[in-house]
DNA sequence: AGCGTAGCTTACCATCGGTAAGTTTACTTG
DNA sequence: CAAGTAAACTTACCGATGGTAAGCTACGCT
């Protein structure tokens, strides 16, 4: 349970620095998981890593680091799927559709990580909010990016409202899912579609 | 600084429990808001009360019970709001509307507490975001019981997703209208009608 | 007047975030 | 293959903070 992800064959103790910054990130993610953010300790994550606690604070510079750390990362392989989703799909119906499959699939495959994280980042004041803040305009950009195309310039200022309130809406959907697991991802995008997909179709000249 | 909102003229020490349980929420709101909760101390909120330490473990058990107090206290507040909203309006459309806008309403009259509080809230591990999570569904729960008179029962699946996407898009939406303070309450939920009315009409049989 | 209890305080503990200083292991390089 | 060196790692500690035990004090009531 201690010992997670030995890439050696026997016990090996050290380890280049990038592989353990990785390993403790998924250690923290599962800690804050179980535990919160405020009642999990970085003794816990040392020990549970199998290292002591300074190099912790050597790698990630303090606890609201390390969580900052967890939230970018997921953060990054979220704008990566949904970008990729989006690339290959022609029309914007078909973009929206896609990329809100990516999303609750993403949402899906790290339940236990990512909402949990992403719900107990919001409590430490400036960083870790701004970088779910981020995480969050990141994807309403990449909404409202995707739609540009279609759209008279610069877009209009409802366009990007409505990105705001979509992603808002499936952040939530995501959550309310999770409760009802027999939910698959392409019902949710499909849900999101049916109630705004004419609302912001009525944003753009004319649909494909 | 320290002595807030003295009740009586001259100073007064003691107070009857709920007047002081309603100071130190106040200035609870206040601190949390201004530091985060993780770097909000208790001695410092008891300071500020103007009462010593044991007091707010004595009337609220613990830091997360004083947070999860806050808001439970704004959340009973909300609920009113909206309900009240809702009451006087006829047709299902125009509910939604006048729900929408006291919403908005509601956050724009508490924003320094209630988005701070609440997006802090999701820090602590089980009351805190239990009673967050509460809120929401109070929220979704009105919608849907306010749309179920003009659906057939028992309500769709569908409708409950679609108020959990209201809900979520409203609470995303209101914190973008924090950065654009120009927005007015009754364009936001103007904005959300627009986006999601027609999605929500074609649940209903026929809309009024 | 006096007495019970709600309001309140002082003084303390344990835990946890964070750090200084030193030790060990692996990799380079002559 | 020694030997140097830098990165990986540890022990031992500090101060602040959440939380508590035990006792004091003023208000209301008979």
């Amino acid at each position: 349970m201690s010992v997670s992800s030995q890439t050696q064959p026997a016990r090996r103790r050290r380890m280049p620095r990038a592989e353990r910054e990785n390993q403790m990130m998924a250690v923290a993610e599962e800690v804050f998981a179980e535990r919160g953010y405020v009642a999990s300790s970085m003794d816990e994550i040392a020990e549970r890593v199998g290292v002591s606690k300074p190099m912790l604070y050597e790698y990630f510079g303090s606890k609201e680091g390390l969580l900052v750390a967890c939230v970018r990362r997921a953060r990054a392989e979220l704008l990566r799927v949904t970008t990729e989703a989006v690339a290959d799909a022609q029309g914007p119906e078909e973009m929206l559709r896609r990329g809100l499959v990516a999303y609750f699939q993403f949402i899906r495959a790290h339940e236990q990580s990512w909402i949990v994280v992403s719900g107990q980042a919001a409590v430490v004041a400036p960083s870790a909010a701004e970088e779910l803040e981020a995480a969050r305009r990141q994807q309403t950009d990449l909404i409202v990016a995707t739609m540009a195309r279609y759209v008279p310039q610069p877009a209009p200022m409802d366009l990007v409202a409505a990105a705001e309130v979509i992603v808002g809406g499936c952040e939530r959907l995501a959550l309310y899912c999770q409760q009802n697991p027999d939910t698959t991802p392409e019902q949710a995008a499909e849900l999101v579609m049916q109630l705004t997909w004419f609302g912001i179709a009525r944003l753009l000249p004319d649909a494909a």
